[in-house]
DNA sequence: TTCACAAATGCAAACGCTTGCATTATTCTT
DNA sequence: AAGAATAATGCAAGCGTTTGCATTTGTGAA
């Protein structure tokens, strides 16, 4: 295998000068530059990603840090982010804290602080005080996806705002009985997603003056079939059932359309459904949904992380960018049906 | 940040020693180990990976490339590769090779090549010549995932096989009409797939005698609204329609699903349904399907990685370990329904 | 042509580890 | 108890880059 010397030596230049062309160092005269790369050429040559960390402190790889790889949101973020770092010629290191506690333990206490990576992206990651501050005291740029972070640039949606939109497109449509499914306990560790949404249906809700139905909150675990149950308990509501649900995700949205169906409910006749995040599967549904677009996050992550990485004041200024979403009309919502006192 | 002398220096010992500790080497005495071990506590010492791996030519850290993150099982063999190497202390450098050609070119020409990575592990990518001469010129360990490689330690399930057994498990519930939806030619890429499924469609049919009808072929792109979309033409064929479909993938067969609950056709008593994967959706659907379990497979691939990293000699032994599959009975699949010779 | 200054290049000392070899401490034999 | 063998440790030379500083080359002005 090439190193540099040989590079050096074939073009008949220093290491330092070959070293100055590969970084692009704009010291090298054009004839040298050539020189210099046709040797590279010719010999195949890739620099020693180990040498060239060990002596300029800088990795070009990114650390992903990520709850989990399976969730449509989390493999699209990563998705975005993979592309856009390959442009940038950075690789990426990806941590999938699975299982939670133990290898959560490990990535922070030890993987992080390796000096492999030169920053890290957190998914939808609430940070413990601790973490933040081992991974602060890296002194690298760090850039959350998902929600804030205490003093962390972040991209994230408004969970409230989200919501509110979706409750009030059902309340627009003369809805007065709006079921909502919200996440589960266990979700709230992602920045309290299920408490934003919930407390934008419940906002969206007040200001309309709608009383909120106890017997009308659901909750499920942002799957299909945790949709599908949940839906199925609201929906044989008989004395009280919606004419509208507002789920917290797409695929629990989903899993309200199946759960409808095997009810025969009619959607939208009977059933208005709306859900949050423009879910690969919605459109073949066709489902009403607030869009976002994760992959599109990953790559503005990485954006942010080169700026980052470029000017060495930790520029503190795009504290939580909020990401814009967008209602997207489908076949799911529709006016809501005259109400049947009878029932 | 601490360095290895500052630890040597604590811990009264030489760098050598400290080093010795940190890499296991077996001689060390008890005493020194923990004297070593107290000080890398106390300063919360971790190594430079980039020294590391100059001085030792060894990283740590595993090279995964994908074509793609968001299918199904390319989500769940990195997963499974993630959590396995991180138990081993590994680190995983993911290469998602979504736009094909752009992104493919550079991750084997230059992203690989960096000495960033000890090994690769390789999923559902079918290697040009050139590929894979540019892997083994690294001389680093290399494993496939998904399908056979010449010369390369590779887990795949055998495709044929199942698509035989899945077939055979129609044939054995009397059913004769029998329909296939198998991948799309842009598949062919993952070790044709599509081909060696059909194949054993196919073969099982011949074997039992069943005359293969042209018009039960159909083809999609391995989604759920691909496979609603085949379901669709071949549910409508009114002279003959099918009693069962045999689907290259549980996602295809989730969308055949929907297709015949769309047309009022009962499954099972009308149609039967056969996927091949289990999918995490599968059983919420009752799919009955032939299972294969991708997180396993990632798992396995680190393992033999982990030896060759082990044994120094590239140990050719193990080509293409066949993984094992299960039949999986769900609601989906039941005895044919008596042939209703009018249609 | 010469000089001053800028641009281009080279020199060589880090960077923080690993490891072969040499040295010292320990244990076992006899 | 002495010597041999073995275990534990230390020394110091790399590993392949980057980069501050020194040096050489090139340029334009006088």
């Amino acid at each position: 295998m090439a190193s540099i010397d040989d590079v050096a030596r074939h073009a008949g230049v220093s290491t330092a000068t070959v070293s100055r062309v590969l970084n692009n160092t704009r010291t090298v005269s054009e004839k040298t530059t050539e020189k210099v790369l046709n040797a590279v050429a010719e010999l195949d040559y890739v620099m020693s990603s180990s040498a060239s960390g060990l002596a300029s402190g800088r990795t070009k790889n990114i650390g992903v840090v990520v709850p989990e790889l399976t969730r449509w949101y989390f493999t699209n973020v990563v998705e975005g982010v993979e592309s856009a770092l390959l442009e940038h010629g950075y690789d990426l290191t990806l941590y999938s804290l699975n299982d939670g506690g133990a290898s959560r333990q490990s990535v922070f206490s030890h993987f992080l602080l390796r000096q492999r990576v030169d920053a890290v992206i957190a998914i939808s990651q609430e940070l413990t005080d601790d973490e933040l501050a081992r991974l602060r005291a890296l002194n690298k740029p760090l850039v959350g996806v998902g929600g804030p972070l205490p003093g962390v640039p972040t991209l994230s949606i408004d969970d409230v705002a989200v919501a509110r939109q979706a409750t009030e497109h059902l309340i627009s449509l003369g809805h007065t009985r709006i079921a909502h499914i919200s996440g589960t306990v266990e979700f709230e560790a992602d920045f309290h997603l299920p408490t934003n949404r919930r407390a934008g249906f419940e906002g969206a809700l007040s200001d309309a003056g709608i009383k909120l139905h106890e017997r009308l909150l659901g909750s499920a675990d942002f799957t299909i079939p945790g949709g599908y149950t949940a839906a199925m308990t609201l929906l044989k509501e008989t004395d009280h059932r919606p004419t509208a649900i507002f789920a917290a995700s797409d695929e629990m949205a989903i899993g309200c359309l199946l759960a409808a169906k095997d009810l025969n409910i009619r959607v939208p006749e009977e059933l208005s459904v709306i859900g949050v995040d423009n879910h690969s599967l919605s459109e073949f549904f066709g489902l009403t949904t607030i869009g976002q677009s994760p992959h599109q996050q990953g790559r503005q992550a990485v954006d942010i992380l080169m700026q980052a990485l470029g000017s060495d004041h930790p520029s503190e200024e795009n504290i939580n960018t909020t990401l814009k979403t967008e209602l997207i009309l489908r076949a799911s919502t529709s006016q809501a049906p005259p109400i049947d006192w009878n029932r």
